[in-house]
DNA sequence: TCAATATTTCGTCGTAACGCGAAATATAGA
DNA sequence: TCTATATTTCGCGTTACGACGAAATATTGA
């Protein structure tokens, strides 16, 4: 029951929501990820952390950048049916769109300069 | 987005899945929600009103009685495969087990019985 | 109409969750 | 080794959520 609500409390909130959708085009570093959700990193680390421990995304560390990414088939059914779920069910919303937009932009950038930009801070 | 939250913020909590997979037997009024989850009235009252709201369950009012039940095939899509998940994902855990046995036993009780029980306190 | 009863709404309290910035950790490269 | 940098952890304030009891609402039946 735990895992399960794991799952569930971590769908529960939009940002995390957006990241699901934003890794579909592939995976992404957390600094991408920062710049997309427009929040502190330390925020978008605890959004990040959730999703893992709920097994809904996973990560790769090369070097000192961390990539997220969807599970494969290698995921728990419940997981595996959550995004199944998610993507079928809140695909079409505006936001994702927008959001789809947005990715493009952020895509176009050097990684290596959005985490630059975002340690000045 | 608003209302695709608004199903996963429902799903995001223990009582409420509870209720849903209670609720698979067939409709229940409240007083008997009430004594399953053995919780205050009013907790179980805003519990169901979540859940109503999310689209998760309807309501049916006869007299002074309200009953509760999983939607139809009218309910919108997302709501539908929701359920279809929860069911097909947690149907297996020994908690909801217990619940059904436990639900067996409410059942047999006379839900006049057990509104008079809970005004009491 | 009045009393009983089924359920919800309201007010409150404690705890969990989201947000941030600062500090800590870890890796790369000079 | 030392510095820059990528990310997380920590501490804290604010907001949201779940719990309760008391009061309010609505319906039935005397």
């Amino acid at each position: 029951m735990r895992e399960f609500l794991n799952i569930t409390k971590a769908l529960a909130d939009e940002s995390r929501i957006r990241v699901l959708f934003a890794l579909r085009g592939g995976e992404l570093c957390a600094c991408q990820i920062v710049e997309f959700l427009a929040l502190a990193g330390s925020t978008v680390s605890k959004h990040l952390s959730l999703l893992y421990q709920a097994g809904l995304v996973t990560l790769r560390k090369e070097g000192r950048w961390i990539y997220y990414s969807l599970p494969g088939n290698q995921a728990p059914p419940a997981v595996r049916s959550a995004l199944k779920w998610v993507f079928q069910s809140a695909g079409e919303l505006p936001r994702i769109a927008e959001d789809a937009r947005e990715m493009k932009r952020i895509l176009k950038l050097d990684p290596v300069v959005l985490c630059r930009r975002q340690c000045k801070r």
